[in-house]
DNA sequence: ATGAAAGCGCTAACAG
DNA sequence: CTGTTAGCGCTTTCAT
C-alpha cells in the first residue's frame, strides 16, 4: 500500500538513495553495497516508479503505435512484429486506434508527447497528417504502411502488388478484371489501383473507369462494390481486391450470389488468415505485415538511439501464395 | 524544443503557476485571469506535462488492457468497446498482449502499477493469474472474458453457449456431434465443452470422450482436431467449435477434405467476421464481445470513481445467428 | 565509489 | 479567488 521508494531501500541497505539508483541503472557500485541493495529490494518488494523516472529523464521506456483500425488483422499482425522487437529492447508498446480520424490521431500524438514516449510508429489517417505535435522537439517518428511527413517510412510495394494480382488473374484466363480499392485519398489504395491499370495496359487493354471502384477499406465496402459491379450487364469476370477486408467482402458477396471462385476470379492484396474456404480458393498477394512492423520498430529504435541520418524509405514486396497461409 | 511549463505560461499571463494549474483543472478562477491564461497557452503552444501530473497525483488518465492474443478479432472487438467507453471518460487505453504467458502478464501488471495506471482490465492467461502486482494497494481490476482473482468480472454464458450450439446441430438432424475446444485449463474452454455434454445428455446421449478434443484456441488447433476426428472409422457428422479461431480452422480443413457444410454440421461459438463463405454456412453463437468490453470498462470506471462494493459478476448471453454478421 | 542536494513539471494544502 | 510553498520518486551533477 504505502509505496516503497528508493529512500526506504537506501535506509534498509544502509546506503544513499543515489547508490540504490545506481544499482538499478547498472552504474558501478561496490559488490557489497550492490548486494545489500538487492537484499533490501527483495525484503521490501520494491518496484521502481517509472513515472518518476520518466519525469526526471524526460524519456519513457515506451513507444506509441497509432493505427487506423485495430480490428484489421493486417495491423494487428504488424503490431505483433513491432512488439516483439520493442519489448526485446525493453520498450513497451502503447497501441492507439485513430479510427482513421485525423483529430483522434492528433490527440494521440499530443498525448504521446506529453507522456514522454520515446518514439512513435504511425500508419497515418491521411497523407496530410501533421506529425508535428509529437515530432517537434526532435522526437523520432517512423511511418508504417503509409508515408507521412518527412520521416522514415516502411511501406509495401503497393503498385507492384496491384499489378501482380491482376497479372495472376489474366494468366488464369480472365479478361474483364475489375478493381475494388480503398478511399482514393489513401496512398495505398491509389497505388494498388494504379498497379491494376498498369497490368491491363501492359496487356493492351485500356482499363475501363466503370471497372474501378473506390470504397472504404472494409468488409462492407467489398460487398457493396460487388453489388455495383455485378448488377449491370457488362459484368466483370474477375476482381482484384485492394486489401484483406475488401477481399473478405468480395468473397462473401460473390458466394451469396453464387458467383464464388472459380466462377469468378478473385485476387486479394493482403492475407486472409480467417478465410473459411480452402487455400487455393482465391489468389493472395501476401503483404509481409509482421516484417514491416519489425523493420519499422528497428528503425525507430535506431532513431531513439540518436541516429540522425536523413529519412529513409524501405519498401517491402508482397508475395503470391495460396490464401491465408 | 525547450518545453514550455506552467511557469512560462504563468509569467506570460501575469498570474501564478497555481492559477494556470487551476484553469486546466476546472477550478474556479476569475474570468479575466482565465482568459489571460488561455491566451498565454495559445501564444506559447503549451501542452501540459502528463508525466508530472501523474507523478504528483499518483493517477494516470489511462487504464491498461491485458489480453492473451491481440491477433484474435474477439479481443480486438472487445478492445474497441472498452476504448469507446474509456476515451469518453477521458482515459486512454494501453493495450498489452500477454500472449497467454503468465510471466509476460505479471510483467505488464507491474508496469501498470509503476506507471500509475488508474485501473486494469484483464483477460487472464491462467485461472491462477496473480493480480496482486497491480491490485495490491487497492487499485481496481476488472476481469473480462475469464474470471480471475477476487475482483469484478464480465464473462460470457459459456456453458449455455456450448449447449445452444450443440442443440442447433441436433435440431438440424446431426447425431454424432463432436466438440473441439481450447486448453482444458482455461475456464471458457471447459465450460463450453461442458455445455456440449449437457446438451447431448439432455437428449439421452452419453458424450463419447473420443468426440471431445482439447486444443489451442487457434486456427491451427481447429485444423488439427478435424484431422484427428475424421481420420478414424467412427467419424462425427458435426462439430461444435469452442471459439472463433477454432471455428475457422475447422471450416478450412473440412473444406479441404471436401467435407464442408452442409455435408458436415458446424456450429461455432463466437463470430466469424472474416469468413469468406455465406452467412448461413455454419451456425454461429455470437458472443457480444464489444458489449462485454463496454460493460467491463464502465465497471472499472465506477471502481476508479471510488465504488467499493463487493465484487460483482456479470454474465452476457450469446445469441444464435448467421455467420459473421 | 559514494553521498548530498537540486531539480524534472505539476498539484494541493495553506495562507491571505 | 489567488499566491506561496512543499513535495510526488527518481536521476544526476558536484563534491568528497
Amino acid at each position: 500500500m504505502a509505496v516503497t521508494t528508493i529512500y526506504d531501500v537506501a535506509r534498509e541497505a544502509g546506503v544513499s538513495p543515489a547508490t540504490v539508483s545506481r544499482v538499478f541503472n547498472g552504474i558501478s557500485v561496490s559488490p557489497e553495497k550492490a548486494e545489500a541493495v538487492r537484499r533490501a529490494v527483495d525484503a521490501l518488494g520494491f518496484v521502481p516508479n517509472r513515472t518518476a523516472r520518466t519525469l526526471r529523464t524526460q524519456h519513457a521506456q515506451a513507444v506509441a503505435l497509432v493505427i487506423p483500425d485495430i480490428e484489421n488483422p493486417y495491423y494487428t499482425e504488424m503490431a505483433r512484429g513491432i512488439e516483439d522487437i520493442a519489448s526485446e529492447a525493453g520498450y513497451s508498446v502503447v497501441l492507439c486506434n485513430s479510427d482513421g480520424d485525423p483529430d483522434k490521431e492528433a490527440s494521440y500524438l499530443r498525448i504521446a508527447a506529453s507522456t514522454h514516449m520515446a518514439g512513435v510508429l504511425i500508419a497515418a489517417a491521411s497523407p496530410t497528417s501533421d506529425l508535428a505535435p509529437f515530432a517537434a522537439g526532435g522526437r523520432p517518428v517512423v511511418a508504417v504502411d503509409r508515408r507521412a511527413g518527412d520521416v522514415d517510412a516502411v511501406v509495401m510495394a503497393n503498385r507492384e502488388a496491384g499489378a501482380e494480382a491482376t497479372a495472376r488473374l489474366w494468366d488464369a484466363g480472365f479478361r474483364r478484371i475489375a478493381c475494388v480499392s480503398g478511399p482514393a485519398d489513401i496512398e495505398t489504395a491509389r497505388e494498388r489501383a494504379l498497379g491494376w491499370a498498369d497490368a491491363l495496359r501492359a496487356r493492351g487493354v485500356e482499363p475501363e473507369p466503370a471497372l474501378l471502384q473506390h470504397s472504404t477499406f472494409r468488409v462492407e465496402g467489398g460487398r457493396e462494390c460487388v453489388d455495383a459491379l455485378f448488377s449491370g450487364v457488362d459484368r466483370p469476370d474477375a476482381v482484384v481486391a485492394g486489401n484483406n477486408l475488401l477481399g473478405v467482402g468480395v468473397l462473401q458477396r460473390l458466394a451469396e450470389l453464387d458467383l464464388a471462385p472459380p466462377r469468378t476470379g478473385v485476387a486479394v492484396i493482403g492475407s486472409l488468415p480467417f478465410a473459411t474456404t480452402p487455400a487455393d480458393f482465391a489468389t493472395v498477394v501476401r503483404l509481409p505485415a509482421r516484417e514491416m512492423g519489425m523493420t519499422a520498430a528497428r528503425m525507430l529504435l535506431e532513431r531513439i538511439g540518436g541516429d540522425d541520418e536523413p529519412p529513409r524509405l524501405v519498401t517491402l514486396r508482397g508475395e503470391v501464395r495460396p490464401a491465408g497461409r
